[in-house]
Formats: structure tokens, sequence, C-alpha cells
DNA sequence: CTGAAAGCGCTTACAG
DNA sequence: CTGAAAGCGCTTACAG
């Protein structure tokens, strides 16, 4: 196959244990010795096999990703994000994509176990019991992403979801809309699905104004179901919102074809804030008020804290919150 | 560490070859054996070691992708077609952003190289004597995606740009366009920027039309750069084009966002043709008229081209050219 | 500063 | 059908 470093020990007569020496320069080697030994790496072209050198030092240089969906847009943007910082220490990023099915998830988190990689970058929605056995057993240094597992002692990297979407709706309020609809996820997903509809419905309460339940429906954080939940609120309802609440800029984007198809002008008829700051958000017209998620901030600190767990290999949970601000664009008008 | 084949050999009573054996159901084993066996390994949770194994074997089941941009609304498709492939046959895909930089790509390759990456899929847009000094010298299996690149001896997969791009300017002269401009991309990109500009070419050409140099401009492929294009081409004529080719549908858009600046309506005023169909091209008023290319397909097809080369290895150069077509939407007018 | 040797966790002829 | 042993390409005490 490839030159080893027996070959390049061999014509550089030394042994390799010096040209292990050189090429980790972790011991100090002869100047003499040296030279010889670079010199027949560059004519060799010899590069050290990581595989050997992993198993011996039980580390793949290796960190996994798993996420649930690679087409919301925000995909691209967190890989950034991650990618910086795993170059930056000589790592490599594999990636995997669960489609958000559990069966996938775990089959994905086993062979990630059998590569050997050195910690896991997760992404997913639920954390069932086959999870808890999961990282109970193997103890793969791991943090999860977007998303919090309160009890699966994993440090997270997420946003406060539920301050983001009550100042979302708040900022609503503060425009004077009063009838406020939500496209809202499951609740099973916690954070991007319970919290920011937690936060939609304390604003509102907060507020004095009640929750209309008619005025909520649930979407799966893509363009057609928030058009689909879009289209129910519009045909239940006599009196319609003047302001909706997506919890994704996908699901309103979808909410604002539905409003175009039914002659409806944004925001003129009907405001409308997401949630994310997508680079669709900025491209649709009118274009879309939401509230920024630097993504690409959440994947850096999600590899520098499982660098952290994965060289201090402490239990202890931690965690980041990242920062969230609204920015105004078209698509929320005042009223007078 | 975790549990090792020797210690379920050990609880099993039997030695590590036939645990082996039964892992890999390689070589037949006695039915009580091999339940004992199994049972071991169920009760231990043991996960082979694939660093191990790959070392003894000399394959690491890893895939490398190098792409220069993830950005561009292509890469999650992409890598969705890839991966839908790769996970069929149990490995796994390392990524990594080139940024469009040689030397990172340079450095990646080279980290592939060490990390016994089985094969690399390829997405670069120049080759230089160093790729080509690194791929004479390692030989690791590759195949280029989204580029061709004549002389490397390499596979690819992509679309005929050339062809594509002639059939887009055709389109719009059947719809009596004259005056067509093109926002191109740079000519060192041999696919995505000169092919596309010599299909351009030809079919004004072919079409009896002369091509106006103050009508093409170039751009890098991103919405800004199609915005400052068209800048370009309103300010240096009198004469408006009434149709502009865009190279890609990101440049497209920047073209039609430029264009509603300017109180150019679209398509009444100028019709707009794009490149790629990524998701932005649906969301966008009005709906870009473009031509489709499946890079999800593109995905699955490099990879398929390259675990044949892995397998056979053989030198033979091969390729994969996908279909593409053109899909109406809303922005491009028939003139009468 | 240097080298011989053990060992990381596997697979696979080889012998039985 | 089974096991002892060699070996994949490294790193790292250990001895000098």
């Amino acid at each position: 196959m490839g030159v080893t470093i027996k070959d390049v020990a061999k014509k550089a007569g030394v042994s390799i244990a010096s040209v292990s020496r050189v090429i980790n320069d972790s011991k100090p080697v002869a100047p003499e010795t040296k030279e010889k030994i670079l010199k027949v790496i560059k004519e060799t072209g010899y590069k050290p096999n990581a595989m050997a050198r992993g198993l011996k030092k039980n580390e793949s240089g290796l960190i996994g990703l798993i996420t649930p969906d690679m087409e919301n847009g925000t995909f691209a943007e967190l890989v950034k994000g991650i990618e910086s910082v795993i170059e930056k220490n000589s790592m490599n990023l594999i990636v995997s994509n669960s489609k958000g099915e559990i069966e996938r998830e775990l089959r994905e988190l086993h062979i990630f176990k059998e590569q050997q990689l050195d910690g896991i970058i997760f992404s997913g929605v639920k954390f069932t019991k086959k999870h808890k056995e999961y990282f109970d057993r193997y103890k793969v240094p791991t943090v999860v992403v977007s998303q919090k597992f309160p009890g699966s002692g994993l440090p997270y990297v997420d946003i406060d979801n539920y301050k983001a979407a009550y100042q979302a709706v708040d900022f609503l309020i503060k425009n004077n809309h009063q009838q406020i609809a939500m496209v809202r996820g499951p609740f099973y997903d916690k954070s991007a699905g319970k919290q920011r509809y937690n936060g939609y419905f304390e604003a509102l309460k907060d507020a004095g104004l009640k929750v209309n339940s008619s005025f909520v429906k649930e979407g799966n954080f893509t363009i057609k179901s928030g058009y689909q939940a879009m289209e129910k609120i519009l045909s239940e309802n006599e009196m319609l919102p003047t302001a909706v609440f997506a919890a994704s800029d996908r699901m309103a984007i979808g909410v604002l074809d539905c409003c175009l198809d039914n002659n409806l002008k944004v925001p003129e008829d009907i405001s409308i804030i997401g949630f994310d700051d997508i680079e669709l958000a900025t491209v649709v017209r009118p274009k879309l008020t939401t509230v920024r998620v630097d993504h690409s901030k959440l994947g850096e600190k999600s590899v520098e804290l499982l660098l952290n767990k994965i060289k201090k290999n402490k239990d202890s949970e931690s965690f980041y919150e990242a920062d969230f601000e609204i920015v105004e664009r078209e698509t929320v008008k005042k009223l007078t």
C-alpha cells in the first residue's frame, strides 16, 4: 500500500520511534536525525495512518453531528459554525441525517460508537429511554444543540425559546395587535415546539389578552405546513387575526404565501413575525420580520463545549444560551 | 475503556477468532457457540472498534466530501443524496468546507489521506498541478461533482452545462427575446462559469443575434453579485435588455431584486431565467423560471461511481451526466 | 538523544 | 467448527 513509518525509518536509517517523535514533535530528536527523517518524509510523501494512531491513542479525531433535518435553512449555517472550530482543532466532522426518525437516530449513534468518535453534537427532538441507555452505557461525550433534554444530564447549546417567543409576541402587542394567531410546532419538540408556544401564551396572558384556540394551529416547520395552518386559521374564523406569530421562518413564509394567495396584503391586512432569520427571510417580499438566531454561533459553541467535555471529561452539566434579537423588516405593521 | 473482543471471548469461554467470526458472519460457527457469544455481546453492549478493524482491513468506511460553498442552497440537497446511498453501504460521510481556497482544499485532501478515507467526492473549481501531484501520488479514489476536470483522469458527475445554458437562452429566444443579457460566473470555473457562458453565446449566434458585451457582467454566484451585475447592466446601457439569463438562481434573485428596486416590473418590463432550481426559486415573487438540476441525484450518482471505483479500482475514466429541464414559472414573458 | 519491544483491538491464514 | 498466532501502523514506557 502506501508508505509506512517503517519505510521511512529504514530509508532514513533510524528507528520508527525516532520517526514517530519527529512527526509528532513529542520528544527531542537530534537535529541531523530530524533533518534526515524530514527529508525522507518529503521524498516519499509519507502520511501517518490516523487509524493506527487512533487505535493506539484511543482517539479518532472525529466529531459526529446528528441532525433531524438538513433542509430547514439552518443546517448549512450550523455546520459552518461547527466546521470552523473543528478545523482549528485539526479534527473532522461526520454528518448524519436522522430525518427525525428515532430508529435511524439510534442506529447512527451506535455507528458513531463503533467509529470511535471522540464526541457527538446531537440535534434530536426526543430523548427516549433508549437514548438514556445509550449515553449511560457508552458515555460518548455529547452536547445537544438547539434543544435541551432536562434530565439527560447532557450539556446543551440553545437559545431561551420561551423568552424569545414571548418577546416576539410582545413586539406584536406593542404594535397594538390584539388578535394574534400562532402557527406553532409540535409539542413533543420541547424547544421550538412547546417553549415557543408557552412564550406566546404567556405574552398574551400578561397583556390581558385571551388566547383563542382557533387561532393556534400546528405545523411541522415546513413552508407547506405553515401554508396549511394558515388556511385553517382563515377558514375557521369569522374575525381574522391582525397578526400571526410563526414558530419558524419557513412556516412564516408559508403563512405569507397563503395570505398572498387569499388576497390579504401583508402587512396592511395582516402582520407576520417569524423565527430563526434564515436567508429566505430577506429574499421573500415583503421581507420577513423575525427573531434572529445565530446558528453559526450555536455551532461554534457546541463544539467548544464538546471539546471541553472531551478533555476534562467532567460530568457536570453545563450549557450555553445564545442571544437572539428581533429584526424588524417589512411584515409587521403598527396598528393605530 | 470499553469492552473489547477479548472481554467477550473470555466471558463466553471462546477464542477471539470465534467472536470475530460471529460479528462479521464471516465463517460458520457452531450454533451453541454463536448463541453464547451473541448473548455476551448483548449483555455487555460490545461494539467492535472500527479503527482496529479498519487498520487490519485497510478500509475506514469513511467517504469525504470537499465543497467550496455550503451556503449556495445546493449543498443540503447534494449532501442528502450522498447520505442516502452512503447509508445503504454502512459508511459515513465527512464533510469539509474549502471556502473555495486552494490552500484549504489541499490541506483537507491531505488530512483525508491521513484519515484513510476510502474515497473522496470532490467539488472544487480549479485543478492545479498540486492537485495532480496529490492524486498521482496517493491514488485515493475520487470523483468530482458539479464540475469536470478534463485531463485529471478523474471521473465526474455533472450536467451538460453548455447544453443547459444553450437551451435556457433558446427558451428566451423562442419567447421572442432578442436583447438578452447574461450574468455569468467567473471563467476559471469551467462548468458553471465558462460552459454556461458558451451556451449563451452560441445560442445567440445560432439565432443570428449578436452578443453585446455591455450586456454580460460577471458575478460570483451570490445574490449580491447578481444584484451588482444587474446594476451595471442598467447603468451602462441606454437600451435595456428585455431578458436576462443568470448562471445561478442566486444571481437571478439578485437580478430580480435589482429590477424591483429600480421600478422595473418582472416579467412585464424584463424577463429573467436562472439556473439550478434551488428552493429560493419558488418562494421569491414572482417565482423564478429556471433550469432545474437535481442535486440530490448528482449526490447519489457520485457516491455510486465512487463505490464502483473503490471496489474495482479501475483507472478507466467514467462519468455521469444528469438530466436537466427548464421549469417555467413566472419570470419570463412571451414578447409579441 | 535513540532503539527494541510491547500493545492498541481487530482479522485471517494456518493447523488441527 | 475452533483456536493460537501473526500482523495491520502506529505510540510510548523502558533501558541505555
